[in-house]
DNA sequence: AGAGATCCATGACTTTCATTCATTTATGGT
DNA sequence: ACCATAAATGAATGAAAGTCATGGATCTCT
């Protein structure tokens, strides 16, 4: 059985030339190290080193050793500083979940900079989960979920990161784009574009249709926020989207944002995490950049 | 500081599922890893596992040292069996000195089938050492020595391994070709090229020209067997190599042997080892083979 | 809800094994 | 021949690893 301490006294002892000297930079007395040696060469059943003259020199077998001593060794010295690392939370990996797709544009401008200050931490954006965000989250699936909605749960902390309005994304020629906003009915003939998320996830028709018993023409799903903002530009639809998220678009593609009702609709994204986290260095920071981060101008 | 057990019990404990599981394939009891886990976890100052109801998750440091676990533990298994393997004399390096330069045409046609016997063992040829090959030999810096001179010394045993015939090769057209042999002044008028080596080693000097107080007309060196035989092909001067290696160049030159002096000069090449190394299985294999090769039909 | 089974943690104790101390043996240099 | 230096050895010791017995927590099944 080679042990972590064999290898450290075959590289000891030839980089000091000899068992006593060997025995000095391992802070114990030669004679631990001759009774060490003998005992690793009983149990291999092979020399390591034979004597020569009073001086030890290699067998191949030893030889042999050394070599993986010398590949081995550094790397479990290493690990013990990466473990010391991940310890103090300046290591690690942060897993983010997902609930909310238009959440994505503004991740990344959180997770941009992040990177820069955190060069240690790797992070993992993830957008599936079998049982949802909140269980992903209770079975370490993630360490973070982003959501719009905070179901409030023992063990989990949710926290506002930021309030934007949802409005409609509606093209700069269509007769809806001078209003200063538009009610339920008057959708009645517009084809809406949605990601393809259930109905009940959807704010615009459980804030806004739903309670008017209204509805639109058509209903299309469509996966990516670039596609479904191209449509809306070559005036295919209307879509729901939030205001900064429209605003951003409107600089590069011909489209303008609607309130949605007279008072608008109000949102909030969260950002939750297991209460047992708490501490941890580069999810705390993780949380203080994503309440910093101001994303329309 | 993480040893080779702690490996050994991530290792153990992620591939069966639990602590007590894991104790039952390491033959220790579940409280002897309980209190095992603990110690270690206090000596890296971090929890590598937690407790997850009635199971153990690995935290981020823990995963982090089971990924050196399985990466390193193979290495240290695989030693072991290379070691006994090294141990048995089934695997090592071979490390071939030679003094003595045609014969380098003969180690090929042994270390060949040798390889392919061996395939465990590597074979490493020197040709240059800094107190001789005997010094190379005392010094471990090889493990056998090609050589003419079989300097008998204790600790070293030489066996010679095949007698052969110091011939001149000459072109075929050359006036001496057709002669049963030539003697020392039949060489006045010739250029004489051999090895780099100085002429006190040469037996063409020591055994021929200087008993008769005699000496070729211009004396050339050439490190190279291909290159010297090309030059006496064309004519350019005569050289004294082995006879079968002449006859074996002459299928694909026209050069033709010429015999030393009336009886010829005879030689032999020895095989030194360490005495110590008796026992060693595939040096003594090497020896075999050595006896064993014929290297002209 | 309760009983039983299963799993991990813990403390006291025992055993094993690494380490030290004191000495001997071997080897080189002067 | 003598001294300095290096490794080996054996007995003694102390720390570490292991066991045993037990308790607490959690999951399952009825």
């Amino acid at each position: 059985m080679i042990d972590r301490n064999h290898l450290e006294i075959l590289r000891a002892v030839d980089d000091a030339g000899s068992l006593t000297a060997a025995a000095e930079t391992l802070h114990l007395t030669q004679s631990a190290l001759s009774h060490s040696i003998r005992k690793l060469e009983a149990s291999l059943n092979t020399r390591l080193w034979i004597r020569d003259g009073r001086r030890l020199r290699l067998t191949q077998a030893g030889e042999y050793l050394l070599a993986l001593a010398r590949r081995v060794l550094p790397q479990l010295e290493h690990a013990e500083t990466v473990v010391s690392e991940i310890a103090r939370g300046q290591r690690g990996i942060l897993r983010i979940g997902m609930e909310c797709h238009p959440c994505y544009q503004w991740l990344l401008k959180v997770v941009q900079p992040y990177l820069a200050q955190w060069p240690d931490v790797d992070v993992d954006v993830k957008q599936k989960f079998q049982f949802g965000g909140i269980g992903a989250l209770f079975g370490h699936d993630i360490d973070l979920l982003v959501t719009p909605d905070p179901l409030d749960r023992p063990g989990l902390r949710f926290e506002p990161v930021f309030d934007y309005e949802l409005v409609l994304a509606v093209a700069r020629q269509h007769p809806l784009a001078g209003q200063d906003w538009v009610g339920p009915e008057a959708l009645a003939q517009e084809t809406l574009i949605t990601y393809p998320v259930p109905v009940e996830r959807l704010d615009i028709f459980t804030r806004f249709f739903l309670p008017a018993q209204a509805g639109p023409a058509r209903h299309k799903v469509i996966e990516t926020t670039d596609i479904m903002l191209q449509m809306v530009a070559a005036g295919r639809g209307v879509t729901a989207l939030p205001g900064w998220l429209v605003a951003e678009y409107g600089q590069s593609l011909p489209i303008v944002p609607v309130r949605l009702g007279a008072q608008g609709l109000d949102k909030q994204i969260f950002l939750g995490r297991r209460e047992q986290d708490q501490g941890i260095d580069y999810l705390e920071a993780f949380m203080a950049l994503a309440r910093a981060v101001r994303w329309d101008p």
